[in-house]
RNA sequence: GCCGAGUUGGCGGAGUAGUCAAUCGCACCAGACUGUAAAUCUGGCACCCGUUUGGGUUACCCAGGUGCAAAUCCUGGACUCGGCA
């Protein structure tokens, strides 16, 4: 059954009219993803503070879960016999698994042969770089939690992604920093390159969807580069890298879809906030995986529908704020959410204040319940021709 | 009534002559968070001035005192808590 015919489909149903945007569904063994869509992200193999049930209620379509993690523990073999991630979490529906490149990169790494050493600006309380080893084979480095030496490269990561058992997973790549120059930034898309071709050969789930992976910094011809050599190797593309502005970043999405098969599904990997979710939309990309909505909802943050959501507040607000102590009114105005439905600001302040787990589970369900109604206003305007206007009554 | 212990910033609680505007925790305030080492992390928290180093004022129950110097020592007072009657 594993090696059975390619079941995975991507269909294309309405594309928009004044923009690259454009409607379609995922079809996976395990149901449907209708695009464009966002895949909660679920790292260990749970969306933090939610379970399965909640995640259907919500009405989310996919959940990202992570290679890295997933391996560290419990292990893919426990995985593998719960009938993969999804069976495991009780979560019915389709999933993806990040391929692990990422952890490589914000675990911290100093490259071999002076490529270079990451860290995001204004980053250093957060890890400390660790000296892994990057080489050609893959890269050897430590556990997180316990130290153990590992090693991870295209055909580990991607048996791996095969024994964890998501629909939807991704090739291993190298990660280049915000900081390299472009010759940093070349050679690190060489190794890519490199371990995708070795992904793609050692993938042989014909239920699984491999997705590739661009890169090349943000220097417009290599991402050129990476996107028709992705075209080549791979049925659907995911956009990597650590993007250093946001302008940058949208022009890193117009070189790479200009430049790969229009037909295949494209995710972003890593993004987005909303108004990253707005524009990006429009240049062509079908999914995205984000942590802002579930981490945030942990440090007491909500998303707020516009009038009351804008860009200048990044749609979201603090619900520990003191003013908040005895409001009577629901997180957000017009939303429709079970939290909104049913608690006020006033104990959800409280439940915050006092640390009960109750407020970070409430506030992750409202989140994300928020992204998926906006997925979904989003899929609705483009099939009625006015997803300019959605954006403009958003953003503007 | 007698004996003993104590009174420090919103709270708890260090400090017991100079390096103290006062450790630390909590609370509070602000900020950060984009393929999750994140229910986390950072900063602030007497008042005023300065963009930083910093400067000034008022402060450790109250009132006096000793001393170059006191939250820290002495005297008196107020209050609190134990034990004995």
């Amino acid at each position: 059954m594993r090696n059975g015919m390619k079941s995975i489909i991507f269909k294309i149903n309405q594309k928009d009219t004044t923009s690259k945007a454009r409607t379609g569904e995922i079809r996976t063994p395990h149901g449907v993803v209708r695009t464009p869509n966002f895949c909660a992200v679920g790292t260990q193999g749970t969306v933090k503070a939610l379970d399965g049930q909640d995640l259907q209620n919500i009405g989310l379509d996919i959940v990202l879960a992570n290679t890295y993690h997933l391996h560290i523990r419990p292990g893919e073999d426990v995985i593998d016999a719960h009938g993969g991630v999804a069976a495991m979490m009780d979560w019915n529906g389709p999933t993806m698994t990040d391929s692990g490149g990422f952890q490589v990169f914000s675990l911290g790494v100093a490259l071999e042969q002076g490529v270079g050493k990451l860290l995001r600006e204004n980053d250093d309380t957060v890890a400390k770089p660790r000296l892994n080893k990057i080489t050609e084979d893959g890269v050897h480095f430590q556990s997180h939690i316990d130290g153990t030496p590992l090693f991870l490269s295209p055909e580990t990561s991607i048996a791996i992604q095969e024994k964890i058992g998501a629909d939807l997973i991704v090739a291993f790549d190298d990660l280049e920093s915000p900081k390299y120059d472009y010759k940093e930034t070349k050679r690190s898309l060489d190794l890519t390159e490199k371990w995708l071709i070795r992904s793609k050969k050692a993938h042989k789930r014909g239920d699984q969807l491999l997705y590739g992976v661009t890169h090349g910094g943000s220097f417009e011809d290599l991402r050129i580069e990476s996107a028709k050599t992705n075209d080549k190797i791979f049925d659907a593309i995911a956009l990597g890298g650590a993007h250093s502005s946001k302008e940058n970043m949208y022009d890193v999405v117009r070189w790479t879809v200009d430049n790969v098969d229009e037909n295949k599904p494209k995710h972003m990997l890593g993004v987005g906030e909303i108004d990253d979710i707005f524009h990006i939309v429009e240049l062509g990309i079908d999914t995205f995986d984000c942590v802002i909505p579930t981490r945030v909802a942990r440090m007491g943050w909500y998303f707020v529908y516009p009038p009351e959501g804008n860009p200048k507040n990044r749609f979201r607000k603090d619900i520990s704020k003191s003013l908040n102590s005895s409001v009577m009114e629901p997180l957000s105005k017009d939303c429709q959410c079970m939290v909104c439905q049913k608690y006020t600001k006033a104990y959800i302040h409280h439940l915050f204040k006092a640390r009960e787990l109750l407020g970070y589970r409430l506030l992750t369900y409202h989140n994300l319940a928020f992204y998926a109604d906006l997925m979904s206003k989003i899929r609705e305007s483009i099939e009625n021709g006015n997803f300019e206007s959605l954006k403009k009554m958003w953003l503007e």
